[in-house]
Formats: C-alpha cells, sequence, structure tokens
DNA sequence: ACACCTCGAGTTCT
DNA sequence: CTCGAGGTGT
C-alpha cells in the first residue's frame, strides 16, 4: 500500500475511493468479493484517516459515508458494572394478566400496585456514564454484560448532555437512542438526490449511524436520545419510586419521553397498551410495543429477577403489522424440480420495517382459496416477523370485474406445458432441460446444505449456463480457466478462488453429494440415512428398489425416486464425471462424541448467538440426539434463540414442552440430562 | 383408513 | 415460515 499519502493525500483518496468502490460493487451487486475483508477494511480505515486529516477531502458521495457498506469494524469492548438486562415480553392480553397476576401474588397483598407505562422505543439501548458530571463513556448493550464503546459517536447527539450540574460522583444514565422518522425521511431524500440506495428503516439506520467508526458521519445523521433507567449512581439522591428516577432525569437535563406515565392500578395496563397500540404512527419515532415497570423499587426489590429478566417489569410487544397494498400480477417461478410457485407481484409497500414488493403464494389451491385476484387491494404481513405473506383481499374494495386468476399453461421460462398431476397440488415443468431447472439444479449442488462451493452462487450459475460452460453439474469439476475469464471479465484472482472452492468441495461427505444430486424426496435427512447405510456412492447406485425401501425412515416412493433417478443415463454420466473428477462417493466414519443426547429430539427456533442453526443441529445429532424441524409430542425440548415468538414457541408450550436457551442445551449435550 | 410425525421444497430481504 | 406429501404405527 501507498505510503506517500502526506504527499498527495488527493491522489491517494481518489484511488481508496475508486477501490473500495469496486469491491463494494463486487461484493454486493455479484456474490464474488477479490480481496479479502481484512484488506478491505484496510482501505477503508485509511481512507477514513485521511479525511479526517483534510476535512475539506471529505465528500458526502465518499464510501466512508455509506452505512449500507458497514465494513465489520469493532469497537472496544466495555464491562456494564451493572448488566443491562434485557425484560420478558408479553404478545398477547393473556400473557399481560398473567404478570399481573404473577406481581400480585409476588407482593402478598390486597392494595394497588402502582406501574409505570413507557414506550418501547426501536433503537439502540445504551448506556452512558458520568463521572464528576462528565461524559466520560458510553456503550452499547452488547449481550447485556459486556457492549461496545460508541462514546465519540454518543457525544455527538445534541440532546445528551455532556456535562452535568449538580450530578453525583458517578451517574450512569440508560435509554433508547433512536432516529426520528422525521429525520430518516430527509437523509433519504438526500441520498436519494444523490443517487444513492437509500436506507431501509430508522432503526438500522440508527445502529448504523451509532456504530460508524467516523463520528463525524453519527453527527449528520440527527440522532436523538429518550432516558428511562439509571445503571450504577455513587452520591446520588435517595430515590424510591421508578417515577422519581424520570423527575431525576429530568432535572438533570435528559430528554424523558413525555408517555412514561404512572399508572395507578397495574389492571389499567391492558387498556394502555391497547391504545397506544392504536396511536403507534402519530409518534416521529418507531416504537414496537410499551414497557410496565412496578412503581415502587422496594416492591421491586421484593420481586426480584430471573437469570434472564426481572419479574417487577415486562414488554409488552405489539403483533406483527398488517399493510394494504395493490396486487399487481401473479407470476409462476421454476424451482429446480420443476414445481411451479405462484407468486404476488406488489405494488412496494413497508411491512414492519422492509420493503416488500413479492410474495409466495405456494400452489393453486392457495390462490382459489385466499381468492386474491390480479387488482385486488391485498393485507400483507410478516410471517414470523420475516417472510411476506398475504392474508386475503380486502373485499370492499375490489374493483367490479375483476376476473379469477387462471393458473399459465406454459412454462415461462422454457415455454412446454406445465402439468398438475391428479390427487397433487403441485403444476410441474416436465422438461428436464428448462432453463430454470437446470440453473436451479446446478446452484442447489453448489448451495451450502450441498457442496458448498462459494463464490458460485446464482449470478455466476446463470451466466455460466448461459454461456454454455455449465450443463449439469458434472461440468463444474471440469470448467476452464481461461474460459472464466473470457465470459465473466474475472480477475485472475477470482477465478483462483473459484476453482479452490471447487477443489475443496470434492471432499464434503456423501450426505452432501446426495443432497447435491437432486433427487426428488431426498433432503439432507433422507440423504444422511442413505449414506450411512449404503457407505458408499458405488453401492447406492446398483441397488434396487427393494434394497432402498427395507431402509428405516424410507419407503417405497423415496425408494422408487432414488432408483429412478440412477436409471436415467444423463444422470448416470453426471456420477461418472463426478467420479473421474475425485469427488469422494465414501459413507461417513462414525462420530466419537459421546452420545449424551441418546433417544432425545430437540428443535431449534429463532437466531442463536454462538451458532448457526446448521452447526446447532448437527451437534444434537453428533450427541446422538434428533433435530427435526418441528416440534410435536415428542419432542423432548424446544431451544430458542433470541426473545423471538415463533410457532413452534407457542406449540411448544401448548404442549408442556421445556424450553431451553442456548446455554441450557449446552448444558444438557454436557450432562446428558434435562 | 387414519392420525401423527417428519421431511423436502420454495420463499423474502438485508 | 408454510405448505404438501411421504413414512410409520395403530
Amino acid at each position: 500500500m501507498a505510503r506517500d499519502r502526506q504527499l498527495d493525500p488527493v491522489g491517494r483518496v481518489e484511488e481508496l475511493r475508486a477501490a473500495l468502490r469496486h469491491h463494494n460493487e463486487l461484493y454486493y451487486q455479484k456474490d464474488a468479493p477479490e480481496i479479502p475483508d481484512s484488506e478491505y477494511d484496510a482501505m477503508l480505515r485509511e481512507l477514513i484517516q485521511i479525511e479526517n486529516d483534510h476535512p475539506d477531502l471529505l465528500t458526502p458521495d465518499s464510501p466512508s459515508q455509506t452505512v449500507g457498506s458497514s465494513a465489520t469494524t469493532t469497537f472496544a469492548p466495555v464491562e456494564h458494572r451493572i448488566p443491562m438486562m434485557s425484560l420478558d415480553n408479553a404478545f398477547d392480553e393473556e400473557e399481560l394478566q398473567a404478570w399481573v397476576g404473577r406481581v400480585h401474588k409476588g407482593v402478598g397483598n390486597a392494595t394497588d400496585i402502582k406501574v409505570v407505562a413507557e414506550l418501547k422505543i426501536d433503537g439502540l439501548a445504551v448506556s452512558i456514564r458520568y463521572e464528576k458530571g462528565k461524559l466520560v463513556q458510553a456503550a452499547t448493550r452488547g449481550d447485556g454484560r459486556v457492549g461496545e464503546d460508541v462514546t465519540a459517536n454518543v457525544k455527538t447527539i445534541s440532546v445528551i448532555p455532556s456535562s452535568l450540574k449538580n450530578a453525583p460522583e458517578v451517574l450512569e444514565v440508560r435509554g433508547e437512542v433512536y432516529m426520528p422518522i422525521s429525520a430518516f425521511h430527509a437523509l433519504n431524500a438526500i441520498e436519494q438526490e444523490a443517487g444513492r440506495k437509500t436506507f431501509a428503516n430508522p432503526r438500522n439506520t440508527a445502529a448504523g449511524s451509532l456504530r460508524q467508526k467516523n463520528a463525524a458521519v453519527t453527527a449528520e445523521r440527527q440522532l436523538s436520545f429518550w432516558s428511562y433507567q439509571l445503571g450504577e449512581i455513587v452520591g446520588g439522591p435517595e430515590l424510591t419510586t421508578q417515577h422519581q428516577v424520570f423527575d431525576y432525569l429530568r432535572s438533570l437535563g435528559f430528554p424523558v419521553n413525555p408517555a412514561s406515565v404512572v399508572l395507578d392500578h397495574v389492571d389499567d395496563i391492558i387498556t394502555h397498551s391497547e391504545s397506544w397500540q392504536q396511536q403507534r404512527h402519530s409518534l416521529d419515532y418507531e416504537i414496537d410495543g410499551v414497557v410496565f415497570k412496578v412503581d415502587e423499587l422496594s416492591l421491586q426489590q421484593q420481586l426480584g429477577s430471573t437469570a434472564r429478566a426481572p419479574r417487577w417489569a415486562i414488554a409488552y410487544k405489539f403483533p406483527p403489522e398488517e399493510r394494504t397494498t395493490k396486487l399487481l400480477a401473479i407470476e409462476v417461478s421454476i424451482g429446480r424440480t420443476g414445481r411451479a410457485t405462484p407468486y404476488a407481484r406488489l405494488e412496494p409497500v413497508v411491512v414492519a420495517g422492509s420493503t416488500v414488493e413479492f410474495a409466495t403464494l405456494h400452489n393453486e389451491d392457495q390462490v382459489e382459496a385466499k381468492d386474491v385476484r390480479v387488482g385486488d387491494t391485498v393485507i400483507v404481513r410478516k410471517a414470523g416477523d420475516v417472510i411476506p405473506e398475504v392474508v386475503g383481499p380486502v373485499l370492499s374494495e375490489r374493483p367490479k370485474g375483476l376476473r379469477k386468476w387462471k393458473f399459465p399453461a406454459n412454462c415461462p421460462d422454457c415455454g412446454q406445458k406445465l402439468f398438475r398431476p391428479e390427487n397433487e397440488v403441485d403444476h410441474r415443468c416436465l422438461n428436464t432441460s428448462c432453463p430454470a431447472r437446470v440453473s436451479g439444479t446446478i446452484e442447489h449442488f453448489a448451495s451450502r446444505g450441498a457442496m458448498d462451493i462459494e463464490g458460485l452462487g446464482e449470478q455466476r450459475v446463470k451466466l455460466f449456463c448461459q454461456e454454455g460452460l455449465l450443463r449439469d453439474v458434472g461440468d463444474i469439476y471440469s470448467l476452464d480457466p481461461e474460459k472464466l475469464v473470457k465470459f465473466d471479465k474475472l480477475g485472475d484472482l477470482s477465478v483462483r478462488n473459484l476453482l479452490e472452492s471447487i477443489e475443496k468441495s470434492k471432499s464434503r461427505p456423501l450426505a452432501n453429494v446426495l443432497v447435491g444430486l437432486n433427487i426428488r424426496h431426498v433432503g439432507g435427512t433422507v440423504a444422511a440415512t442413505l449414506a450411512s447405510s449404503f457407505g458408499h456412492l458405488d453401492n447406492l447406485e446398483i441397488a434396487t428398489e427393494e434394497q432402498v425401501s427395507a431402509i428405516e425412515g424410507i419407503g417405497p416412493i423415496i425408494a422408487a425416486s432414488v432408483v429412478e433417478w440412477f436409471s436415467q443415463e444423463e444422470n448416470r454420466s453426471v456420477v461418472q464425471k463426478l467420479r473421474a473428477a475425485g469427488v469422494n462417493f465414501a459413507g461417513p466414519e462414525k462420530s466419537d462424541a459421546p452420545q449424551t443426547l441418546a433417544g432425545m429430539s430437540i428443535v431449534v427456533t429463532g437466531a442463536l448467538e454462538g451458532f448457526t442453526r446448521d452447526e446447532i443441529e448437527s451437534l444434537i445429532v453428533a450427541h446422538g440426539g434428533k433435530s427435526p424441524s418441528s416440534v410435536s409430542k415428542k419432542t423432548t425440548a424446544l431451544v430458542v434463540g433470541g426473545d423471538e415468538r415463533s410457532s413452534k414457541r407457542t406449540k411448544a408450550e401448548e404442549l408442556g414442552i421445556p424450553i431451553l436457551s442456548e446455554q441450557d442445551l449446552l448444558k444438557v449435550i454436557e450432562t446428558g440430562t434435562l
């Protein structure tokens, strides 16, 4: 890297910006980074450094100014002397009522219990530390015990005092940093004007803005703050109630949300929640619920805390947001198996924080059952807060004369007739050389559950197919580097990386190879069963239907599908290509981990902290347990990541199945008992 | 024949 | 996450 930046900062800045933009594009538009993240980070840091030294060189379109491309910057860890606990959530009236009941019981008398109500601001929790009235440190919540040092960034937030009058020796103020909706819109208007990508939602923008390495960027982002809690305090006044905490914070000059009020009766919380649910959009900031805390600090102490959260507080989370929008079209996409899936193309609408434009409609019967028609106004929501879902039409707004939707007769990709077998719900394209099926099959082979070939994603597979470099998955292992450079205009380096990850894929376990072959009804679980029963692909290749269906968990239909697959000439040639390339066909060795989970069936839901879902599931299997994807009576326990609500969790609660945290599970694996 | 578990497949947006 | 359908036990 050039060391002459002192001599020619202007030139160096231009050089860095050009390089960063180039790599941004590779990384975000194509899924093909050319340089390691660390190198990218180094360039970005150098750019920010120069811009700091020469503020006159800073331009708004500099790559240092875009949050979207946030490099994985790290901040110094800060240990919270008093942990920032998370709150238990209630998702409906009943759970709220249950909390009220527990509070009554815990306090043990019939007198009215006062409760403070606050809005649950959708922002980032931070803790700000003052010593002798001076702001000395600010940290994010992190995992509650250790957060990140964002002092420089927090200092740029104008509503947060940098020094206090009449302050105690030590004072930690806790609250929520957020971006007002108006500021968010203003920022996006500027972004749009400049032709840059706009930000998705205020919360993420606030998070990105606060975690800027360059605090000057944070300063421009118009972040704001509501305080609601004290952390460590030395030499402060005697406070006996939560609402006195608010008054005290106000007296020190901190913003306290005006909606933070005292309710005289704990039973009032239900109507209070409902009222805010109605009014939530009248505010200039986003809220995702209402928080209730027992007002008397002495009662709080009496109620105490569980390992994860205080018993004296509860956060009521609003139900998922539903929005209406126009159904512009119903289109059909062809998957790797030939299945034709109808999906809705919608007038873009923001639902629960992201813009939704597409939503699956699953199949013809679903479209029929929902009776949605092109031109309808439809209700859209997020299933599990992630996947957009069309709930149904708003019939009162249906224009006259809308026709029922008819499933198209022909494949949108190859034009052949679509078939809907009798007694089945799906339409299929039966053409094995349909471009959508070919590229889908190859993408699937390279995907993570199968051969996990990095750098061979959707974009490239499509391109290679178009250019005739790939006709089936066997061709992956004979790709010609010279042609790659020519067609994709790839650099030598990315070609080398791609070939390297292709090479690595040759040693994947047999089960992954089987998954990659795209045999109908053979996914991860069935593939693992086949792999351990047959031990080698050569054995499976010559197996009869009887032999395959004799295996536990595999019936006549799957067996027929497997044998049929291996009987096809095209497929045999694929297998031959893989064999010739030296792809691993041998079965797995037995794991030697202690079988502490033998006989247990443990379902996982939500986002874990220390593992990916795949990792935790194979960990469970390696210890002799099962990890199916849904909860049933036979389930031993449900592991829940985060505090997410899910249908699995509801079901587990109905069935009285124990719910474990990630840590609980690790303990179970160690000890073998629940 | 039926109920209940499991599994595969497709899906959205960042 | 959701849906449909395969596998197994009754």
